[in-house]
DNA sequence: CTGAAAGCGCTTACAG
DNA sequence: CTGAAAGCGCTTACAG
């Protein structure tokens, strides 16, 4: 199907020369005469000669290729982030002119299959993981086949590995300082299971926080639900039903906030207002919410590069140890946080606990 | 860094075989003994041998590979896509082990010499692209470098090459008969830069729809602005605060219809009851908006298998016009379309215009 | 049924 | 400064 390209062999044979004298000349060797390399040069352009990266990456043991595993997610819009993350990794790529190979598997053991393939294959020189869970097997894995890798998340003991992460607990003890600094003392967590190391962290930021401010952490106030908007809105109308409902809820992700937003409004409350609410990512779309959705930021933007910088970082040689690297999250405000504001149910049981 | 693998030489002398041999045990020739294709499997399987790829496909002539060009996107929140698409084309990919390699531009300029470097570096057997200009420089190269491709999507002259699409024209016809259906006559169209197919595409629909019932498209109702939440608020602004504004408004897609929701609700007025607005796409995320989103929803699910599909049969030999496939969108209807409801100021001008 | 050899298209010491 | 040759790790006619 495709018209044969030309080969070092013809370009040679065009020139009157060696292939490995026009080979040395366009790989810019010291050694050859500046006459015959622009000679070289010119005639390689003009039959737009490329060379063959299968034979020059299995010549040179390199296969100058990353492949990035894709999380699976389910119909989720949590989705926008992989694309985001996708773009940093490929300019970082490409100033090396290496290329970006993506990798999605059914099942995790299907994953530990694929990975080994891809790299035994000699198909990647290098790997980035995502949401690693708490103890994850892609990550012993790729230390035994001693591949260079590198983790966006990060896994519970995370001492030996090059890692990028966004410090969920940091994020959420500032989202439950916050809500306290309004007044709010019965804040719930809408969160996920906890194999993910993230959704661990995020829940300890919420315990912490309040433990740090006096407060103990009520454990029907913690409801963990699928990760995904509907998730959010079942967790979310549990607590709305609790006979001493909280005030405030922290979700996950934003995904999940904008379900706790519906199950608010389906119970007739408004949130901001009558519920607050503080969701985790920043994703655009909470803007166009209802109402718009405040929310802890990820400085998503760079991930993707940072990544992709610390893969080729190791795969030069650098220990990947040196390469963790946390950053935070801020607070951004919208509409779905205000200040304590007790309605008619609420004040009655709170009137009912100062009189018991 | 990474561990040597093991190579077919060492396999084939623990085995005392030759490669050749080995090679052939391994690919299920008919002319190796039933035992020895075991005992060598066996073998391969406990040394966890894995034929190094670039070298076999430098071998067969075959890059086996498939190369994905991302759109870009500014911050749009419209990037859900790819990687809905992505996991398709991995899907169709996977069942043949082919490779997905995703290609990343800054330029249009950029994409088009990397597609050049892609095919005559062989690093690719066949190409995906999206989101074609009206009359597309890269599909003129792929062709003239007769490299195996598919387009998401359609350029204005769509006779010679294999295309999946989805039928805006069509789904702007519908829309827009709903909301006459529902009594609305001045209905504008916000829209993007028509450089891009899909966008005259759905414009084509607005204008056809009107025509078939005897409207006049009124120019001051086709507001073009960037292709963002933020144009679509733009646009949205700039057609209610028209003398004679409209009653209904059809977006390009759903992120510029949030743009429309907005500028809707800053003006006073209630989306779905004062003005009907619908989107196209479909995104799940239009649930959450404020109200939820009525919009044209896409059959996205299966793009990026049907495309993958489509580009490994071509590869295989298939006459490339042979595929195209265009699908329809359908009326998914949420909370933003409603029957015409005449403001006072909207009730005013109409009045003022009888009288004239 | 297995071996010996050529070839895929490059790169890179080694001569001269 | 350039040529001749070996090698990267596979596959695949061709012998026997």
């Amino acid at each position: 199907m495709t018209s044969k390209p030309v080969s070092l062999k013809v370009l040679a044979a065009h020139l009157g020369l060696t292939v490995g004298t026009v080979s040395r000349a366009l790989n810019n060797y010291a050694d050859i005469s500046p006459v015959t390399r622009e000679r070289v040069k010119r005639a390689a352009d003009e039959l737009g000669y490329r060379a063959n990266q299968n034979a020059r990456r299995l010549s040179i043991g390199n296969p100058e290729t990353v492949g990035y595993l894709m999380p699976r997610f389910g119909n989720s819009i949590a989705q926008p982030f992989s694309a985001q993350l996708l773009q940093g990794l490929g300019e970082a790529l490409s100033r090396r002119s290496w290329d970006l190979l993506v990798v999605q598997s059914d099942s995790s053991k299907d994953e530990l299959a694929h990975i080994e393939r891809m790299v035994r294959s000699g198909r990647v020189g290098g790997l980035v993981i995502s949401r690693p869970a708490k103890n994850d097997a892609r990550i012993r894995l790729l230390q035994e086949l001693k591949c260079p890798f590198v983790v966006h998340g990060r896994t519970a003991s995370c001492a030996d590995y090059a890692w990028y992460d966004v410090d969920g607990e940091d994020a959420f003890v500032t989202a439950v300082n916050h809500l306290i600094e309004l007044g709010h003392s019965r804040i719930a967590f809408v969160g996920a299971p906890l194999q993910h190391q993230f959704a661990q962290d995020r829940l300890n930021g919420y315990t912490r926080a309040l433990e740090e401010n006096g407060l103990t952490a009520d454990p029907e106030l913690i409801q963990i639900a699928e990760f995904s908007d509907d998730g959010g809105e079942i967790a979310t109308n549990m607590l709305l039903e609790l006979s001493n409902p909280p005030t405030a809820v922290v979700c996950l992700s934003d995904t999940m906030a904008l379900g706790a937003l519906a199950a608010i409004r389906a119970h007739g409350l408004q949130p901001g207002v009558d519920v607050s609410v503080i969701g985790y990512d920043g994703l655009k779309f909470g803007v166009h919410s209802n109402p718009p959705l405040t929310t802890m930021a990820q400085p998503q933007a760079h991930a993707g590069r940072r990544l992709g910088d610390m893969l080729l970082s190791i795969i030069d040689g650098d220990e990947p140890s040196q390469h963790q690297e946390l950053r935070r999250a801020h607070l951004v405000r919208r509409k779905t946080d205000g200040p304590l504001h007790l309605t008619t149910a609420q004040t009655n049981v709170s009137n009912r606990e100062e009189t018991t």
